[in-house]
RNA sequence: CGCGGGGUAGAGCAGUUGGCAGCUCGCCAGGCCCAUAACCUGGAGGCCGUGGGUUCAAGUCCCACCCCCGCAACCA
């Protein structure tokens, strides 16, 4: 057994998948940055679901901060729970109408979080590491914010060196952040999977030995008009980011329902944006070492914390070269660009085009180059090509093979009859180049590497829609018709079986196309997914014989 | 010395553990005619930011330097 089919095993195996995004801010509506975390976050989702691994997807939306607050009155709302109820729909219906596949959306001023909040806090608390400390902070007017020590430079903001800044005492509860630095490094350490890429790791490593501090953990309540109360202490609010982070345990019942805790909890993957990987890396594991303590549902059998298996921060977008900035206005509805393209077209470009990890940049342009290489000429045209020879040599059918499924192997073998038909070399590898391709894409997918998956589906060796295009040249169907039909029908068998796997290899990613593109090549997309991932990944699925009807163009030009 | 990312063909990018420099688009020349003016083949085009070092061998490791960008301020 070799190393890939390990993976691949490892990956159908796993026992659950629980991925999230982060919980968004709902000052505004979501734009092509969020919509990248969601979609990654939903391919990765809808794969393990086909392979039959039981699913949790999170989304949701980050209700308790002040900017919320902001928006609201900028927007003219008195009413802020009505503003964020407005906004909270705005999110799930856009991930909706995007074709996201969420099992839940969880709001962060839902009953549900409260409740896992102060089950939470207590813990922390019964684990002796929230204090209440006096301090000064720094109050810029000129931001209308509170400058952090590191911000504050020679006593000044950076942004505002003309004004005073204000020191405003204040007491505040804290968390002992610090007393799990040796703890967090020996996990980084032990488990250097935690956080990827590698770089983010080393950051986060860095930044743990040298600036991890504790954190303060509320706010007076007067000066918010919104946050959670610390339990027992009605004059003071949950710093937002503390209350945050729980809601990937709220929503799978933690202080609400144990025993969907325990199906759920850990979180095998956390999505991230690169911007906020301290708070999941460091801060968030520190309060779950700490909560862990004092609350059971929090610990291993061996006593060990239950903390998340997998932090993965992504890169950010430009747009055409400049980076998303409200105040330049470039930032991008994904719903506009819905209107321009098929769904499964935005998806496929957004993880296609973005090495995973890094920093990417969005352009119309790209897109559209995108889109009439790789999907219409490519992808669209192969299965279109495919399929109308069957259908104009085969009487509308799938080709039936006299010699058997067997007889489809024999293509890519060289020295057999059939290689004499053909004039130069076959690329095509056959039966087992389809296993391999089918094994890497597992392998991918189990490593969050969607653009790899891609990248190896439309142009690996053996098998992928270059090499089946090629197919097509090498083999001449359109002529061979007229010399042996039988092979002919061995070829164009080949082709469309070949089609069926690549539709189910983009399922995840484009979920719409694969179900046309199974229904074009007469088949029940619903019935074949039934039959699970073994059946899908197997060569000989689709029926000899079956109707073929007439194809509709996948990736019209100019759309 | 605030933190971090990057400088590879005209453009946009890949390059895992160091081993003849790749991909997509564009361009040039052929082929094919099943197909969405789509498909296939071949070609031109790179001192892999600069200067040192380690090595039989460096885009890949080490040191120094130059330039661009992000965060620190709405914003994943």
């Amino acid at each position: 057994m070799d190393k890939t089919t390990i993976l691949t095993y490892s990956l159908t195996m796993k026992n659950k998948f629980y991925v999230t995004t982060p919980i968004y801010y709902v000052n505004d509506k979501p734009h092509i940055g969020s919509t990248y975390t969601t979609v990654v976050a939903d391919a990765l989702a809808r794969a393990h679901r086909l392979r039959g691994v039981p699913t949790m997807f999170l989304t949701g939306t980050d209700e308790n901060s002040q900017k919320n607050v902001e928006a609201a009155e900028k927007a003219g709302e008195k009413d802020l729970q009505k503003y964020l109820d407005s906004m909270a729909q705005i999110w799930s219906q856009t991930w909706k109408e995007l074709g996201i596949s969420f099992d839940d959306f969880i709001r962060t001023t839902e009953e549900r979080h409260h409740k896992a909040v102060e089950r939470f806090w207590k813990a922390v608390e019964k684990s002796g590491d929230i204090y209440k400390k006096e301090y000064e902070r720094s109050y810029c007017v000129g931001c209308e914010e509170f400058k952090t020590p590191f911000e504050v430079k020679d006593g000044r903001c950076p942004l505002h060196p003309n004004k005073e800044l204000q020191i405003v005492q204040e007491e505040n509860y804290f968390f002992r952040a610090s007393a799990y630095k040796d703890e967090l490094l020996k996990l980084y350490h032990e488990h250097p999977e935690f956080i990827q890429p590698v770089s983010r790791l080393n950051e986060t490593r860095n930044y743990v030995k040298d600036a991890f501090e504790d954190f303060s953990i509320s706010r007076e309540a007067k000066k918010l008009s919104c946050g959670i109360p610390v339990p027992g202490d009605d004059s003071q609010r949950i710093y937002v980011w503390f209350d945050a982070l729980i809601n990937y345990m709220s929503a799978v019942g933690y202080g609400t329902d144990d025993k969907m805790f325990a199906k759920w909890w850990p979180a095998t993957l956390h999505l991230v944006g690169k911007d906020i990987i301290k708070f999941h890396c460091a801060l968030w594991p520190a309060m779950i070492m700490s909560a862990a303590k004092s609350d059971e549902l929090l610990r291993n059998e061996d006593e060990s914390p239950k903390l998340p298996e997998h932090v993965f921060a992504h890169g950010f977008f430009t747009i055409n070269g400049q980076k998303i900035s409200k105040s330049l206005g470039n930032a991008i509805d994904p719903l506009d660009l819905v209107k321009e393209y098929p769904i499964d077209a935005i998806r496929y470009f957004l993880l296609r085009e973005i090495t995973f990890g890094e920093d990417g940049d969005f352009s119309l342009a790209r897109l559209a180059e995108r889109y009439n290489a790789d999907l219409g000429n490519t992808f669209g045209n192969l299965v279109n090509r495919a399929i109308s020879m069957s259908r104009k040599y085969f009487d509308n059918k799938v080709p039936s093979l006299a010699s058997g499924i067997e007889s489809t192997f024999d293509i890519q073998r060289s020295g057999h009859s059939a290689q004499q038909t053909f004039d130069g070399p076959i690329s095509w590898g056959g039966k087992d180049a389809v296993d391999t391709l089918w094994q890497s894409v597992d392998q991918y997918i189990e490593s969050n590497r969607l653009d790899l998956a891609l990248e190896t589906i439309w142009g690996g060796e053996g098998c992928s829609l270059i090499v089946a295009n090629r197919l097509v040249e090498e083999t001449k169907p359109f002529k061979l018709i007229k010399e042996n039909p039988e092979q002919a029908a061995i070829v164009l068998y080949t082709l469309l079986e070949a089609c069926r796997h690549f539709a189910w290899m983009i399922e995840p990613i484009m979920p719409n196309i694969a179900e046309e593109i199974i229904r074009q090549l007469g088949q029940d997309p619903i019935a074949e997914r039934k039959q699970g991932i073994k059946y899908l990944q197997s060569w000989g699925g689709l029926k000899p014989g079956s109707e073929l009807p007439e194809p509709k163009i996948l990736f019209p030009r100019n759309a």
